[in-house]
DNA sequence: AGAGTAACCAAGCAAGCGCTAGTGTAAATA
DNA sequence: TATTTACACTAGCGCTTGCTTGGTTACTCT
């Protein structure tokens, strides 16, 4: 097997995988149409991953390491005011959610199916990425832009976006940082 | 195979299937998994259902007309004021989502693998639901109690909820109600 | 030219899968 | 009493699953 690196045959792979995951679903892809997907034999897949879970792990390591990427640089470029960095906060979300959609996808339904070791390696990242988010809304908060529970804020806000996955059509009238401004909107008071 | 009908021992069994399909997800439950947990031999599952999509389809079937079902009667009960009726739309909303909370995350996350007959059997009792928080948002719209599109906010709103599955904790703090309020506050304007 | 290595293939194993066929039995119905 | 019905059993068929084994090809580096 290769040594656990990410050579570009198997980033390429794992792009491919996370189509099926989504399409099909973690369980029901199986060893054999993942191999046909990426023109190979099934035996030959077991060259690059140790074995199937080891797939989902890369799948969703990659989507969730460039959330957190994509986040940090977004808040680190714009301005200090709350209201600025909780749109871009939201904007920034749904652009990787669409850009990387399949790998995120799979990271939001089938997490599930990780073993405890991938699950435990994983969730740093994931809690790494939700700690930017609370210190966002507790800005917006302590501005006095909304008003709640932060835990309870972050956690309807986090919902209302990830579950876009479910109805946004990307080929629709309105684009993503669209979405992200009508939540804000949604939240805040209207303008005075 | 019995007639179709719903006889109390099949509704027993629906019961332990969705359990077991939320803790499992419903390819990795199989029916030798499934009869074991009924005190039964797999062959005998058959007796019940047809085959193994069929308990998936009694399983959503129960939790989304039980859904239906109670928030007509809450929207029935309720005054007709907007305010009233949106928090009493959420707090029914929540209610089911935790008394019934095995079928409606079958049905939130193992919707895709109904075939199409039964899928679109179970669409019109979602949709039946989802037109009445249409109508309810509609009625805050025109209120002046929240803003924004009423399409992306109901579509935010029911993202928010049904997220809450993956969080909320019974046995913390705060009740459904309490979140359903909350939710409601965070949308609204402060109180004057 | 020779050694090393990454990528692949053909063949198939052991286990598990959904589901069927045929039978037994106790209670309800005629 | 005779018949039906509901529910369960045993046994296993045919197929698919994830994964392994042993070997081949093509390329790179010395």
């Amino acid at each position: 097997m290769n040594v656990m690196n990410a050579s570009p045959r198997r980033k390429e792979l794992t792009r491919l995988a996370a189509q099926l995951f989504v399409q099909e679903g973690f369980d029901r892809t199986t060893v054999r149409m993942l191999a046909q997907g990426m023109g190979i034999k099934s035996g030959s897949l077991f060259h690059h991953f140790k074995d199937k879970q080891e797939i989902l792990a890369a799948v969703i390591e990659e989507g969730t390491q460039n959330a957190l990427v994509i986040a940090r640089k977004a808040l680190d470029e714009c301005a200090s005011d709350p209201e600025v960095r909780l749109r871009v906060m939201a904007r920034a979300h749904l652009e990787t959610l669409f850009t990387d959609r399949n790998a995120h996808v799979v990271a939001l339904f089938e997490w599930r199916r990780l073993d405890p070791d991938a699950s435990a390696h994983l969730s740093h990242l994931r809690d790494a990425y939700e700690a930017l988010w609370v210190t966002v809304i507790d800005d917006a908060l302590e501005a006095g832009l909304i008003h709640g529970d932060r835990f309870l804020v972050s956690r309807f806000v986090l919902g209302a976006l990830n579950w876009t996955v479910r109805w946004y059509d990307p080929n629709g009238p309105r684009s993503p940082d669209d979405l992200a401004d009508e939540l804000v909107a949604m939240i805040m008071p209207p303008p005075a």
